[in-house]
RNA sequence: CGGGGUAUGGCGCAGUCUGGUAGCGCAUCUGGUUUGGGACCAGAGGGUCGUAGGUUCGAAUCCUGCUGCCCCGACCA
């Protein structure tokens, strides 16, 4: 490609509303643009991105034996009600309606529409196991799109979804799944990690997901020091190592004039956050929604209490039967209903409500507490003497230091960015549309599905939040828009610059290298600085400083010094 | 959904408090000089100041409604 004939459209100033670097980069380098909300197009120069990243993935998918089809993106309601997903997956479904005011949305994500082809298509165990796979642009309706194109509302997703005779078929090709898409992280050159997840609201048992470790990403990623046991800190199992000591103070209350966070009361009473104990009051099972007009007969509060140096995990919380899910927190008026105060010293003591404490909250002792009355704590509480013993649970975050729940070292706590995710769906959805085929005896069988998915424009700016200095993005030769670019210095005055530029260009063209020829009349400083912040992994400088000895400039975007070569080994030293 | 911020040429911003001819940098176009790290000179084009209404002789500026966008947030208990 000659840069004269393409779109280069870089700038030198970076967008304010860009926060994280991979969206800035993206937006100076010229990759996307925005249109709306969460709602980005893809530029030549990006599109060239997606695809490669596309092409590894659908290549390693075939390996892996998975068919690609591609389904619409438009889904009728009726499916969606079939598997109870149309009342339950929100506003995050995006619903729309025909002339005929036939409900439909844009997918989501598509196990309805796979299952109803596998119960149209599958007819015997023979066809099993069976792995189709689509890319495809999907529509998710999010709360708060941020970070460009990490999370959109609009974006590129590889969707697989196999389905098997047993259970054992399925674990076969979950497998077969996480060994491809290391393949496919592999190829593309990402430091990343496959670790434990919760399987949130797509249902199922097992689920593996695939982070590209980076400061910015969203989740936080529990790594054990000692073996390879990874998880998501929403599902890490704390290992409760505490144990309660004897009550040696009196219960004792005191005034903590405008206290109202834990901060506030270490620095007022000298405590240690680990001594203090948090009361989050949130709704429970049954609290009214108050939209359909029903009576309300006293708000279903629960009561969890934390230490009050550790965080409520929500996903822990919400499996409690008495927490309502997805987890909320108590209106503020509701918490003086149930507290007598306000937020800020709402304490265990006295509550009528049930009270579900934290392991490590439950064998504090000697600990200070909200006395539900403002401004005021309590000192020197101790379970079961000044409070009944509580019901106990995991209900926080694992912490830098907490033991490895496999036994095996100490955890510590990374970020990454979830480029691909892995589901054991079991039968949820094959139940719930009844797709089932004859086994070998002749029986019906409901079949076992699995789920997995790669985002694939969320790869892009992933690869960049890894990959990139302060001149730009410094792409891995797999998923660059270019592998190489040529730079001709002064060609508008050298014929000879030119001519052997336009040599170079058509030997790499022949060799089959994806390359970029900056022919634009331009300065060498612009030129440079270009190709710097568009990451081309190679450059190659033709000028007339070296020209006479058939010698050229080599340099890999990745170090900070050229090198002379001769010109005849110029595509010797990129292939390497 | 709640809280905060913001909206002025393609991009980044000033001007708003104290109402009086809409400005700067980058980018773009023309001509010239330059050509190994985002050049220089001269000239040019481009803005219903988010939107609707109000106050006023006069509104980017003051008032009211609406909308878009960005950030923060269920951790404060």
């Amino acid at each position: 490609m000659r840069a004269s004939q393409f779109h280069i459209a870089t700038t030198k100033e970076t967008p304010t509303d860009a926060e994280i670097v991979s969206h800035q980069l993206m937006l100076r380098a010229g990759l996307i643009r925005r249109l709306a909300s969460g709602l980005y197009s893809w530029m030549p120069l990006g599109l060239r991105v997606v695809r490669k990243i596309e092409a590894i993935v659908r290549e390693e998918m075939n390996r892996a034996g998975a068919l690609e089809l591609l389904m619409p993106a438009i889904q009728p309601a009726e499916l969606w009600q079939e598997s109870g997903r149309w009342e339950k997956y929100g506003p995050e479904l995006l619903r729309l309606q025909d002339r005929h005011d036939r409900e439909f949305c844009v997918g989501p994500t598509h196990e309805e529409v796979i299952t109803d082809i596998a119960r149209r298509e599958l007819r015997s165990y023979k066809q099993l196991p069976i792995n189709f796979y689509q890319i495809q642009t999907k529509f998710r309706d999010e709360i708060r799109p941020r970070f460009g194109v990490m999370r959109s509302r609009e974006f590129i997703m590889k969707d697989a979804y196999s389905f098997h005779i047993d259970g054992a078929s399925l674990s076969e090709t979950f497998d077969d799944m996480h060994t491809a898409y290391c393949a496919v992280f592999d190829r593309i050159g990402l430091d990343y990690r496959a670790v434990d997840a919760d399987s949130g609201s797509i249902g199922g048992a097992k689920s593996t997901e695939f982070h590209v470790l980076a400061n910015s990403g969203e989740d936080g990623l529990a790594t054990s020091s000692m073996s390879d046991y990874a998880a998501n800190v929403e599902k890490a199992a704390v290992v409760c190592t505490t144990t309660r000591g004897d009550a040696t103070q009196a219960h004792t209350v005191i005034d903590t004039p405008k206290v109202h966070t834990i901060a506030e009361l270490c620095k007022a009473t000298g405590a240690d956050a680990a001594q203090c104990a948090k009361t989050l009051l949130v709704n429970g099972v049954g609290m009214n929604n108050h939209e359909d007009g029903s009576a309300v007969d006293g708000p279903k509060i629960v009561a969890l209490v934390l230490r009050g140096d550790h965080e409520l995990n929500d996903i822990k919380a919400e499996k409690h039967p008495l927490v309502q899910s997805p987890l909320t927190f108590a209106e503020a008026k509701d918490i003086r209903t149930v507290a007598k105060c306000d937020a800020g010293s709402i304490g265990p003591i006295g509550l009528d409500v049930p009270i579900i404490a934290d392991q490590d909250a439950a064998n504090l002792s000697d600990f200070v507490v909200g006395a539900n009355e403002n401004d005021k704590h309590i000192t020197g509480v101790n379970w079961g003497r000044d409070l009944p013993e509580p019901e106990v649970a995991d209900l926080r975050n694992v912490v830098e230091g907490d033991p490895s729940p496999d036994g095996k070292g100490l955890l510590n706590i990374v970020r990454g960015v979830e480029v691909g995710h892995i589901f054991e769906l079991g039968t949820t959805y094959s139940e719930a549309l009844k797709t089932a085929v004859p086994d070998e005896s002749g029986k019906n069988q409901i079949l076992h599905m699995g789920c997995y998915g790669i985002g694939v424009t969320r790869v892009a700016a992933a690869a960049i939040e890894q990959n990139h200095d302060d001149k730009g993005i410094q792409w891995t030769r797999a998923i660059a828009p270019f592998e190489v670019v040529i730079v001709p210095i002064n060609a508008a005055k050298s014929d000879s610059v030119k001519a052997a530029s336009e040599k170079l260009y058509q030997g790499l063209l022949d060799a089959g290298f994806d390359v970029l020829l900056d022919d634009r009349p331009l300065r060498p400083g612009v030129m440079f600085a270009d190709m710097e912040l568009i990451g081309i992994p190679h450059r190659l400088v033709v000028s007339d400083k070296l020209l006479p000895e058939n010698k050229l400039e080599y340099r890999n975007r990745r170090e900070s010094d050229s090198e002379v070569i001769d010109y005849a080994d110029a595509i010797a030293r990129i292939s390497g």
